[in-house]
DNA sequence: CCGTGATCATTT
DNA sequence: AAATGATCACGG
């Protein structure tokens, strides 16, 4: 499906609200998964199938007509995020003039769709229920500090560091494995210069950084 | 294996 | 409890 504007796409994905996953999912006749251990990507891609994103697993926004990255967000009964947001792959070789500007996080985070799910353990997941979505863009401060982030990670990957980034660095976007198990390696730059192998990693957001993008909304809309 | 969708499991 | 590191599934 094709959405003229943000704001269409926006508007649908609100239709949404207070539903069920349960309920959605006698709507659209998909089955509950029991448990996601092993269906780790279920309620993104679930989400995905109903708003008619198309972008499969390309490196570029779900909606790429209007700019728009899909993202569910699993939230406590308060609110507060409970897991972090995976935004991109980090780039390990081949990164001689990548910058923040023509980079795939920063177009997929330009603009954002969030869907809020309450979706704290112990509730099943059929009775998991869809928050308000909202759009999101970054406010010039935010992006500076993205900005600033991904080139201290980027400054450490062309210099060989990538063994010395961890889950630490970086005030908003965190680098952390992403990979099918510690045995999946991938080449990257290591000491002088030389190729290594190493673990795959991806960008995601501190749930610190997503709280307060919650808070940002509901308070402007006294929701 | 890569990049997508993330949550799980262990450590702090 | 929160943060960090590890893992699961799928299409290409």
């Amino acid at each position: 499906m094709q959405y003229d504007n943000p704001q269409a796409l926006l508007d649908h994905a609100q239709s949404f609200a207070g539903s069920t996953l349960g309920e959605l999912c006698e709507r659209y006749k998909e089955q509950v998964p029991q448990q996601l251990l092993h269906k780790k990507g279920w309620v993104g891609q679930f989400i995905e199938m109903i708003l008619g994103a198309t972008s499969g697993s390309l490196a570029q926004p779900d909606f790429p007509d209007i700019g728009v990255e899909l993202k569910t967000l699993p939230i406590d009964e308060q609110g507060r995020p409970l897991e972090s947001t995976y935004v991109s792959v980090v780039p390990l070789i081949d990164i001689q003039g990548l910058c923040w500007e023509n980079s795939v996080v920063r177009h997929k985070l330009m603009h954002v769709l969030w869907v809020p799910i309450v979706a704290s353990r112990e509730i099943p997941i059929e009775k998991r229920q869809i928050a308000m979505p909202f759009l999101w863009q970054p406010s010039v401060e935010q992006e500076q500090t993205l900005k600033q982030d991904f080139e201290d990670i980027l400054d450490h990957v062309s210099m060989g560091g990538i063994e010395q980034v961890d889950a630490r660095l970086g005030e908003i976007l965190q680098v952390r494995p992403k990979a099918a198990n510690s045995k999946a390696l991938t080449d990257a730059i290591g000491p002088d210069g030389s190729t290594i192998k190493t673990l795959p990693r991806g960008f995601y957001l501190r749930p610190q950084f997503t709280k307060h993008c919650l808070q940002q909304y509901f308070t402007e809309t006294q929701v």
